[in-house]
DNA sequence: GTTCCTGCAAACTCTTTGCACTGAG
DNA sequence: CTCAGTGCAAAGAGTTTGCAGGAAC
């Protein structure tokens, strides 16, 4: 498992600051009405996996999100977990973002949390950086107009070197 | 296996225009001249997969590679395709793409075919569509000024719906 | 004659699926 | 009580790796 820590190099609005807990447990906590809102089953694991993807701004795998559920819901399994955030996205909770490379990276919606941003991340490192989610209207703009596509801008991230990987010796092996 | 036919819906440079197998021939011996000048051995499996490459514009799959190649090559592992298109992909021949979903897909590189271009794909119907290499250059000048982040727009799809599955059905499984 | 490539088998990562069981509503 | 969610095992896709044999130079 690759870890999937991102940097926030350009993050758009400054959303829940340095709060340590209280903003963040509201998160989870309207997720939960909201599933519940929704006629979807509250579970335990499902509670687990909104309240760590509440606790951080980070992307996390799979792998990662079951790590730091198992300590609420201890034995809670991994099949579970791809369960969940796939119930969870469908009913616009909780997003992924494919990157180039390793498993799909999760966190709230920006419709809970009032924050969106597109992701780019570093072929040499791996690391994951958010930016301004408005990066892509002009191109998507010109994609509708020139061939109807739909651009999703946030669902794929887009590649290439972060600044210290640039720098550094342009001989590694990039994936 | 997904197939990977493009549909150039907006190709750049028109390139190699609807020519049958000169200008294609020539383009593999191209890769092949080049591959020994580098001083790398020449093998019946790294020629097949050039030709292969150079004889479609399609983005084709180490699957779809196989499958044409072990033609002229039988007998050719997949393993064996999996080497060859990394290697020239080191040596700058050839160039691959990674789709939001599905394996990576492969075709020369813009230097030896002149047309260069970038991909989109729909997440509902999986087709990739090239669009013009410079759509990005925007966001490539303002993600180096804002945090020194050098896109490499070519190594990852941008991901979205084609204009026939954002008009069809808008709830379908989309990855 | 070396060195590098190839074929094969096996492993590895990420993800999905089928089935029996249990817990939420 | 019922149905949906869970755990487990297994399989699936895509890709990588180790090693022995063979071909390129």
């Amino acid at each position: 498992m690759q870890d999937s820590r991102p940097t926030d190099a350009a993050a758009p609005d400054a959303g829940a600051e340095a709060d340590a807990g209280a903003g963040q447990r509201d998160l989870a906590a309207a997720g939960i009405a909201e599933l519940r809102a929704l006629g979807e089953r509250v579970t335990p694991a499902r509670r687990a996996v909104l309240r760590v993807l509440a606790e951080t701004s980070e992307h996390l795998c799979v792998d990662d999100v079951l790590a730091r559920a198992d300590v609420i819901v201890p034995g809670l399994h991994r099949t579970t977990v791809y369960r969940a955030v796939e119930t969870l996205g469908d009913l616009g909770l909780v997003t992924h973002v494919h990157p180039d490379h390793g498993p799909a990276v999760y966190h709230l919606d920006p419709s809970l949390t009032g924050s969106s941003h597109l992701h780019v991340r570093c072929r040499r490192c791996g690391e994951i950086s958010d930016v301004p989610a408005d990066l892509l209207d002009g191109v998507a703009d010109r994609l509708a107009r020139q061939i109807g596509f739909q651009l999703q801008p946030d669902h794929a991230a887009l590649t290439g070197l972060c600044r210290a990987c640039a720098a550094a010796d342009p001989a590694d092996d990039p994936r």
